[in-house]
DNA sequence: TCGCTTATTGCGAGTAATTGCAAATACAAG
DNA sequence: CTTGTATTTGCAATTACTCGCAATAAGCGA
């Protein structure tokens, strides 16, 4: 019984089953090159290889995987939900709502509003991949001008 | 020509046509007595009145006024956006992720957060009608029994 | 190994929001 | 008031995502 992903170990020990959907997407969602995968790209990079995959298991499995803590989404505005598996560490993405440049910034920003919040209001908030819509530096002065 | 709202008198003034559609979805939206509405419930309160309105004309003179700073927009995580006018001022919403309450919090615990992201790297946030998704004290209370 | 139970999947329908395009119309100029 | 034209609207199609339900299959015990 050697299941090659520690993910899914964690999901069988959460009493998951385990399913080869899960195991496909889970392999396409950890071994992607790029920071965020958006659900419609692992299902076609899952689909290339095995027909065997409906969408909605792709956005059920990775509402789990949300809910389980083991990757976060974020909404970068661009009309998809972006996902990030969490070893990449928390961080926050500045999204310019003139050019859509997505600037990372870093996380320590945010960290004190998050403990604002617990200690205020007992609230945990998600913070480790926040979106924040704005506008950038370049745009501000080219709207002032 | 008297245009009964300062709305109107603003987009006429930023070269905007004033349209009957866009005062009646203007006037829909300042007069409403709850703090948030739904594109939805515009379109349902104005088809009341004049049935000379399309649903996707509710959704891009929205558009327009938040572009405009008029109003604001949330995702408050439901599947549907839900617009404020500016005056109600700056809150944040705190959206529990199990139980789906909405918590109103102080502005002024995200106001540094804006501060240093401005001072560090030039981006001028949209905080004052922000949703935080996380966990609210009942439900984690709950989760940890 | 074979069933049994229950979680999970696929499918199709449904929802909120967006977009392309032709027809309509706001508004300025004559 | 009429005309010209650029903006705006309505409509229909499309997108991203969700949901209900019947069929399938994971994982347990015998």
């Amino acid at each position: 019984m050697h299941d090659h992903h520690p993910f899914i170990e964690t999901l069988r020990q959460r009493e998951y089953r385990i399913t080869p959907q899960r195991e496909m997407i889970i392999e396409a969602v950890t071994t992607s090159g790029s920071e965020h995968v958006t659900a419609e790209e692992i299902f076609e990079q899952v689909h290339d290889k095995s027909s065997a995959l409906n969408i909605a298991t792709v956005y059920r499995t990775l509402e789990i995987l949300v809910e389980e803590g083991l990757i976060s989404r974020a909404d970068l505005g661009g009309g998809q939900m972006v996902y990030a598996t969490s070893h990449h560490g928390p961080h926050i993405h500045l999204v310019c709502r003139y050019c859509w440049q997505v600037i990372d910034a870093d996380y320590d920003l945010i960290a004190p509003f998050g403990d604002a919040l617990r200690a205020q209001y007992g609230f945990s908030a998600d913070l480790q991949h926040l979106a924040v819509f704005g506008v950038c530096a370049t745009c501000m002065a080219a709207l002032e001008e």
